[in-house]
Formats: C-alpha cells, sequence, structure tokens
DNA sequence: GTTGAGCGTT
C-alpha cells in the first residue's frame, strides 16, 4: 500500500476533506488533528453492516480497516467531553440514542415572502444550528420566487426545534414541515423483493457531470455506472456493484453541491406500472397495489403505502405534534435568544399578525450565535448544537 | 408590475 489520501469530514453530512496518509499506507492522528483540531480518532459508516467502525488507532497511528482506505468518508471523533454531554440529554435525545443516529431530512418552508433569499434563509436559519442546504424554490422563467423552499440541518436536534414553531421570515410567518415526500419512506425490509443495485437520482441539478456524481457515490460503494440522460432531465442512474448499497441509499436525500437529490428505487427500464399515485394533497397514497407488477409473491413491506390519505393525515398530524410537544421544551430556551418573536407570537393563528416586528433578518444573528457558543442554555436539550467546528463557511459551491 | 395554499423541472 502506498500514500494516498483519504477522505474526512466532520459530519457525515459534511463535504469530506482530503487528507494525506504516510507511505506505509496509515494516517496519523496529528494529520487528523492538523485539520480537525481536537480530533481523537475516526470512524466510518461500514457500508456491509452499516453501522459505524471505529478506526484502528495503535500510539498515534490510524490503520487502514481492510487493506487500504477505500473510498469511504472518514468521520472525525472528538473526546467526550468536547462533545455533547450526556447529562444534557432530554427525552428526544434519548430517543435518538435509543434509536440510533437520526438523519435529518429536508425541510420544506412554506409561507416565504416573495423577496427572502437563499442567503436570507441561511442567516435566519442558522440562528438555530448548522445548516447545510437552504434552497428558494422559483419560477424558471421569471425568477420569482415561488413562495417556499427547503432548509437541511446537520442536527437532527436542530430540525426537531425548526419544525416545532412558526417562523418570523422577512416579516412573514413560516412554517417549516417535512415534506410529503417524506412520508411514503421507501424502507426496503430484510426481504425487500426487488434488490436493484440502480439507484434514481432525482432532482439533479445540470451541472452535475458523470465524473462527479460517481466521485460522490463511490463514498457508499463501488460503482460501476452513472447515466445522465440527454437533454436535461433533472434526473441520472447510478448503479452499484453491490445491491445492498444501492438498497441502504433509496429514500435518502443526499447533498450534492449544495443541492438536495432525493434517491430512489430505479424503475425498470420498460415500466408501464409507474404513477400510481394521483398527485393529491399527499401525493398519492391512493396507490394501493405497490409492487403488484413487481414481485408477485412478495408481501411488499411498504407499510406506509397502504394507509389511506385520511391515515396519512392523521399520521401527519402526530408526528407534527409530537415534535411539536419536544420542540416547545427546546424552545423555551432559547426562544429570546434565537429569534426575538415575543413568546406569544407563537400561536397566533394568523400568519400575519406581528404588531410590531421589524424584519432586518439578519442583526439578530450575531446576538444569536452568541447565544448558543456561550452556553446560555442551562438545562435540557437545544443546547448542543454544533457549538464546534462550524465548517460551513469552508463549504464550496451554492455561493453564499 | 400580479399571487398566498402548497410540495422539490422523474
Amino acid at each position: 500500500m502506498t500514500e494516498c489520501y483519504i477522505r474526512v469530514a466532520e459530519d457525515e453530512n459534511e463535504e469530506p476533506m482530503e487528507i494525506p496518509s504516510e507511505e506505509d499506507g496509515t494516517v496519523l492522528l496529528s494529520t487528523v488533528a492538523a485539520q480537525f483540531p481536537g480530533a481523537c480518532g475516526l470512524r466510518y459508516r461500514s457500508p456491509v453492516s452499516q453501522c459505524m467502525r471505529g478506526v484502528r488507532l495503535v500510539e498515534g497511528v490510524l490503520h487502514a480497516p481492510e487493506s487500504d482506505w477505500g473510498n469511504l468518508v472518514y468521520v472525525v471523533n472528538y473526546p467526550k467531553d468536547n462533545k455533547r454531554k450526556m447529562d444534557e440529554m432530554d427525552a428526544a435525545s434519548a430517543v435518538k440514542i435509543k434509536r440510533g443516529v437520526q438523519k435529518t431530512s429536508d425541510l420544506i418552508v412554506l409561507g416565504l415572502p416573495w423577496k427572502t433569499t437563499e442567503q436570507d434563509l441561511k442567516d435566519y436559519f442558522s440562528t438555530f444550528g448548522e445548516v447545510i442546504m437552504v434552497q428558494v424554490k422559483r419560477d424558471a422563467k421569471t425568477g420569482n420566487s415561488k413562495g417556499f423552499g427547503f432548509v437541511r440541518f446537520t442536527d437532527y436536534e436542530t430540525q426537531i426545534k425548526v419544525m416545532s414553531q412558526r417562523h418570523m421570515i422577512d416579516g412573514r410567518w413560516c412554517d417549516c414541515k417535512l415534506p410529503n415526500s417524506k412520508y411514503f419512506l421507501e424502507q426496503a425490509g430484510p426481504d425487500e423483493p426487488m434488490r436493484s443495485r440502480k439507484v434514481f437520482v432525482g432532482r439533479c441539478t445540470e451541472d452535475m457531470t458523470v465524473d462527479e456524481l460517481r466521485q460522490f457515490f463511490m463514498q457508499y460503494g463501488e460503482v460501476t455506472d452513472v447515466f445522465i440522460p440527454k437533454p436535461f432531465r433533472a434526473f441520472a442512474f447510478v448503479t452499484f456493484a453491490d445491491d445492498q448499497v444501492a438498497q441502504s441509499l433509496c429514500g435518502e436525500d443526499l447533498i450534492i453541491k449544495g443541492t438536495s437529490v432525493h434517491i430512489s428505487n430505479a424503475e425498470p427500464k420498460h415500466n408501464n406500472s409507474r404513477q400510481m399515485m394521483d398527485r393529491g394533497r399527499f401525493g398519492g397514497f391512493g396507490g394501493q397495489g405497490f409492487g403488484s407488477s413487481r414481485s408477485p409473491n412478495s408481501n411488499v413491506n411498504f407499510g406506509a403505502l397502504s394507509l389511506n390519505p385520511a391515515m396519512m393525515a392523521a399520521a401527519q398530524a402526530a408526528l407534527q405534534s409530537s415534535w411539536g410537544m419536544m420542540g416547545m421544551l427546546a424552545n423555551q430556551q432559547n426562544q429570546t435568544a434565537a429569534s426575538g418573536t415575543t413568546p406569544s407570537g407563537q400561536n397566533s393563528g394568523s400568519r400575519d399578525h406581528n404588531p410590531s416586528y421589524n424584519p432586518g433578518s439578519n442583526n439578530y444573528n450575531s446576538s444569536a450565535s452568541l447565544g448558543w457558543g456561550a452556553g446560555t442554555n442551562s438545562g435540557t436539550g437545544s443546547g448542543f448544537n454544533s457549538g464546534f467546528g462550524s465548517s460551513m463557511e469552508t463549504k464550496s459551491s451554492w455561493g453564499m
């Protein structure tokens, strides 16, 4: 094994940085720490078991898990004290531990003023925690905002908190919800019938090249093919050597070059059973027989897909309200520091009811971030958002 | 130069 570069990031969702190995293929902890001060080790997600695994560390020397480091992204470990303290855990994070680390998902931001820009969104939401993606959806021709957008956070706690309250953005009340696309999350069970090695990559942008997609998806496993239809159609297909890798990505929203792409199962090429969904309020839960055309004998385990719209609505309500409860807890801690809105603003039903608010959006950014760093929150939850190493500023692309 | 519940150019 020879000298190479391995890809290291502070978080699985972060853009990795390449750091050099030694000539014998090992990596010095000090090399890692030079880029990630305070680092005490590395871990990575095993493509096979999907669990995080620790990298062997002997006297300051990190050893490759297999014969070489492969194309995995390695995540930096920090000493416990640097990280979130266990005694700060509340119910929400206890749940999180129990069920494993929750991934964040894109949130739709509804009700944006026409004038709100992505920079405005980023400025606003950064007061809650580290933001890794913002979008304002615009009319392709006019460039006018459609009045909604998307945001994605690094930390699930942040997501919970943001979903739990309304948001005064540039003078209007906005709501952040799980987008409908999240409700038919394709959870492939262990005996999931279709085991395609190919995934559909939706919401691609035109500037994504075959090469870049290959580079990106290599981190999950060996990529055998990347196909981008021409002319541009905003999607692509990526084929992996290992079907498990492909399946494990289905349902994920991944961020490529600052854009959130959606991974789902690639439909067979000549497929007529597409569009079982009917673009209803919940984008198609009437769809009764999902896998009907696909695998006759399978007891398809898309539980969610057998729900009717009413049940789905109930599920949504349950979701959001329960998060709402948790969020309320977290909320009170930061309310003043973060938003400058009054607590009474919370439940004001009318979104434009806002007597004496002056937008300004950016000016409380600084004070709020002071609030985070200085540890003004004494007790539960919410205090432990991305207190360190916000590598945000170093991120490329999506010009902010 | 318009709009104000919604769902991301499969």
